[in-house]
RNA sequence: GCUACUGUAGCUCAGUCGGUAGAGCAGCUGAUUCGUAAUCAGCAGGUCGUGUGUUCGAGUCACAUCAGUAGCUCCA
């Protein structure tokens, strides 16, 4: 390791895991009977996985921070070593977890330890020479939840105990002061706050949009439709029951069944959709097409209801029942490689608008694939093909795709740094088989056509949340519920405040007037409380000018200005929707 | 679904040892006509998530249940 700074990635993780080392040290002197899982060092810190009979209680949390701190002033060396296989299990034989761990390890692995003091631990390191190494105030337990060992719901739920952890003090509060702030763009808080939306009681995970947030919800949507229909897309929107055939005949039946939802009609069963395509399949094959349609390219917003998980369900990022804006595309072969790089130069386009930072990943087709070996091979080789040819970095997630085909999907991240599935791209060999989708080729004969599912928002519902955070809720102006408050001095100046409001109106503007007889400084306060990208102060001197007094939600007094002056700039601004 | 925690007015929260509910903001009414982030006064607002139990008495204790929060699993 040449530097012991966390610009050095590797030292930074053994640094995190070291504390990790420290952790499970502490909850063996005060816990003898704890039983060790794994420990690695994460994004911003480390965590533990024990088991024991008791969860640890917050007060557990803080006598383990305590004697992590003695162990840290102890100034324990760590020491590797390593051992044969059979002494590796006796040293471990009063740790299941560890010994299972031992037996996964391939023949010739070497199989290492680290000891520190009477702690001793399988690992594979790098670690810190010496515990006293890591800063004993620049570290801090933030939770402790339950896990499952090894990722599987099957397996015994172990507790967790969750730390972060920095080389400096400083560097732990500005943490925590980043976590804070995040607590204060939740867009559930801001939903509340700013009358945008909210999930009640009586329908866990089916969302209520508000006046305010539908306003946004429907720029969003025109923003949509604008530029699909101006990259050749035809919108379309199917039924959200349908009838128990297609299901089987889609898969969705065999696959998805656990997460839908079934109605009783007429004696037979109907099944509410929780994705877009059988429909779209049907829509496809209302007619005959030929190669010269092709690539065909549909569009739809549309509803879809899946049961997710209660534990899963979180504000408009996960729910019950939401809108995916949903795009087919039916193409030949030859079109997939170039169809597929148009669609990722429209998400990133669409993502471009708000200045989203976001990452791809590539997932191949899972255990339960519906198609062919040689499918799966040609489908994820065209994915490949394409994100290399594009020069796009991507993190590759083995067997993720969904049942039909893999996929690229675009993750985007939220006020704390969490990541939410986005966009996708999604190949898919198998619906245009089962559905047996044609077209006529130049030669006169049928052929079966590919197809594409992908979504750039998403869900509308996911998407919203996101922005909301994004933005920490002060949206840009063509997004924004309100886009202008007029706010007169006094009742003077309400008939000039009207006048204005009318003109903004006209223009084409979200225009409200504060009429109240309330002080100019509470009206300013409450607008930039709810965000409003620009108040119009006007008193007598306006009115008696034809001038507006400009303050911008973000930078607060920007002077007088003529009302036309005014109106031309945040035209401007709408139209190039300027974040 | 699993583990832990939480649930008191529209919002944010207080409520001691079990003795019958309190504040600020928001709302309503009145006064105030004011130049860039909160004018003053008054009024009204709650089956303490729901149910059952313990108790002379439950917001407070127990159990069940619903919902939420964090994480796990899953996923747009």
């Amino acid at each position: 390791m040449s530097e012991y700074t966390f610009e050095n990635a590797e030292f930074k993780k053994a640094y995190r895991h070291t504390t990790a080392h420290i952790l499970a040290h502490a909850v063996k002197r005060l816990f003898p009977h704890a039983k060790l899982a794994i420990g690695p060092a994460i994004e911003d810190g480390f965590y533990y996985d024990f088991d024991v009979p008791e969860p640890f209680s917050p007060e557990d949390l803080e006598r383990i921070e305590a004697e992590m701190k003695n162990i840290i002033k102890e100034k324990l060396p760590l020491e590797r070593f390593e051992l044969p296989r059979e002494k590796a299990l006796e040293l471990m034989k009063d740790e299941p977890y560890k010994i299972e761990l031992i037996n996964d390890l391939p023949d010739d692995a070497v199989i290492s330890f680290y000891r520190q003091g009477d702690f001793t631990d399988l690992c594979a390191g790098p670690h810190l020479d010496n515990t006293g190494r890591v800063k004993a105030n620049a570290f801090k337990l933030t939770s402790c939840t339950g896990a499952y060992w090894r990722g599987d719901s099957n397996n015994k739920m172990l507790q967790r105990i969750y730390g972060t952890c920095f080389m400096s003090k400083a560097e732990l509060d500005a943490h925590l002061a980043r976590i804070e702030e995040a607590k204060r763009r939740d867009h559930r808080k801001l939903g509340r706050e700013l009358d945008l939306f909210a999930v009640f009681e009586e329908g866990p995970g089916f969302p209520f949009f508000f006046p305010n947030g539908m306003v946004i919800r429907n720029e969003l949507e025109n923003y949509w439709r604008d530029l699909h229909r101006k990259r050749g897309y035809q919108e379309i929107k199917t039924p959200i029951i349908l009838n128990e055939d297609l299901w089987h005949r889609s898969g969705h039946w065999d696959k998805y069944k656990e997460n839908m939802y079934f109605t009783e009609i007429d004696g037979d069963t109907y099944a509410v959709k929780p994705m877009n395509c059988p429909g779209g399949m049907l829509a496809y094959k209302r007619r005959m097409w030929s190669y010269k349609d092709l690539p065909l390219r549909v569009a739809e917003l549309g509803l879809v209801h899946r049961h997710e998980l209660s534990g899963a369900l979180h504000g408009l990022m996960r729910v019950r029942a939401f809108t995916q804006d949903d795009a087919h595309i039916f193409m030949t072969e030859d079109q997939m490689a170039s169809e597929i790089a148009g669609v990722i130069e429209k998400i990133d386009s669409i993502y471009a608008t708000f200045g989203f930072s976001y990452y791809l990943e590539l997932s191949t087709c899972p255990e339960n694939f519906i198609g062919t070996p040689e499918m799966k091979e040609r489908s994820e080789r065209v994915l490949k093909d394409v994100l290399e040819s594009m020069g796009r970095d991507y993190v590759l997630n083995e067997g993720d795709g969904a049942f039909y085909g893999p996929k690229i999907d675009f993750h985007l991240t939220d006020a704390i740094g969490r990541t939410w599935q986005c966009g996708t791209i999604q190949l898919d060999f198998q619906m245009p088989e089962r559905f047996e989708l044609e077209y006529t080729g130049p030669d006169g004969l049928k052929h079966r056509p590919v197809m594409l599912h992908t979504a750039a928002f998403g869900s509308l519902e996911r998407f919203i949340g996101i922005l909301t955070e994004h933005f920490a809720g002060a949206f840009p102006l063509w997004l924004a519920p309100v886009q202008v408050i007029v706010l007169p001095i006094t009742d003077r100046s309400t008939e000039y405040a009207v006048s204005v409001a009318k003109r903004l109106d006209d223009a084409g503007f979200r225009v409200e007037t504060d009429t109240r007889n309330e002080k100019i400084g509470f009206k300013i306060r409450e607008a930039q409380v709810r965000k409003i990208p620009y108040m119009l102060v006007v008193g007598d001197k306006e009115a008696e000018q034809g001038t507006v007094a400009v303050r911008k939600r973000s930078v607060g007094d920007v002077g007088a200005m003529d009302l036309e002056t005014f109106i031309a700039q945040i035209a401007e601004e709408k139209n190039t929707r300027a974040y």
